[in-house]
DNA sequence: AGAACTGCTTAATCCAGGTTAAGTGTAAGT
DNA sequence: ACTTACACTTAACCTGGATTAAGCAGTTCT
């Protein structure tokens, strides 16, 4: 009885505290004072999307970075034939942009869906910029994010310059176990590099040889 | 005959002052107080490498940060054939480490090689945090520095998904004109993602047709 | 409940780019 | 000068993955 009385408060302050991840997620790098925390809800907008809506079309110039406080977003670059190239993802707790787009202010050469309903955290860049000089120590956070997400774009860029399907695939599930069940094949396909027609047909080779 | 003179001097000058090409890529973002250059001369080593020298060995720890005053860098990884795949190229005044081992001081995926006789700069990690106390606003260089970097990942993961060699072949040429001279074509092929035979035949194809 | 879509599969055919191997030109090393 | 070595080329052949097309659930819309 209790019990589920501490759940259902729980919940209810959960879902009446939006910006909670976005503060644990910097916590995890520095520590905010009570105002800091305010000044930081205050430099982002909430925002939700239902699944297939894009947040950013492809030559638009990139008003915001978005912050996932739940669901899953995907970026990618169409080509000239009109396929899709999965870029990325994003789920609960991490980043999401067109740097290149952010940063030059230059048109997006890649679009932002939502591959499932989320809530989100929006943040435009002259606002970004206003809040790093009024916390310095955020430019501490950022560096971190960035220098990890370089890493993480080192590493796929070795994968996928040397290794072929099979094993690109075996370290996407390695490395993002969560995520395989949440994504629709078709999607996992076009972020290794293949089509989804030979992706199918690699994992339904019998006993998976070779 | 005044005029040769200057330049010898400013040759003589350049030759004694290291360190002033990292400190001219700092303040195009930030100034620095006379003492601060002092300190961040003192975090810094001055190294030299001769073309073909190794500066990292996949499967050590990374030491250092590695910043080009003068000369050119490749990173590459070897697959289980034995064949390398250039993940970057570093000329005078770029950065380059592997960013997962330098940051988890885990084993390296990578190796750092001299493609050319070079000098450079070495901060260990624990020297660059140090100095990122000392001066809180060398975070502001180092993210953007990785923010840039994390843009052009971005672009060139969709190049390599969504473009057949032969225009991968010319983004990078668009992009990197100044490397075209400088570098042996197998590295250039090496860096697109094609064999230096296959490179070879597209650009000796009659007319460069299709 | 039926229609229309969307995600996945299977199979036949095709091709961009890989592999292997031999040859040429040039530069460096003795 | 002689050799070793490296960068690049050419050409014959091969293959991983693309393309096309059709069929088969499940789901969502009406």
């Amino acid at each position: 009885m209790d019990h589920q009385f501490i759940i259902v408060i729980s919940l209810s302050l959960f879902t009446i505290m939006p910006h909670q991840s976005l503060i644990d997620s910097i916590e995890k790098v520095l520590t905010l004072t009570a105002d800091e925390k305010v000044l930081l809800k205050g430099s982002f907008q909430t925002a939700t999307a239902k699944k297939k809506d894009i947040l950013l079309k492809e030559a638009e110039i990139t008003k915001y970075s978005y912050f996932v406080e739940d669901g899953l977003l995907r970026m990618y670059a169409t080509d000239n034939n009109g396929f899709d190239h999965n870029i990325q993802f994003a789920m609960n707790g991490w980043w999401m942009s067109d740097m290149l787009s952010l940063l030059n202010q230059t048109p997006a050469s890649f679009n932002i869906e939502a591959i499932e309903d989320s809530r989100l955290l929006t943040i435009s860049q002259p606002a970004k910029e206003t809040l790093l000089q009024s916390i310095p120590g955020l430019n501490i956070y950022f560096r971190k994010l960035s220098e990890n997400a370089l890493a993480a774009y080192q590493q796929r860029f070795a994968i996928n310059l040397s290794l072929p399907a099979q094993e690109r695939y075996g370290k996407f599930c390695e490395r993002y176990p969560m995520l395989i069940q949440r994504l629709p094949q078709k999607h996992i396909a076009s972020y290794i590099g293949v089509t989804p027609e030979f992706l199918s047909k690699m994992l339904n080779r019998p006993f998976n040889q070779k």
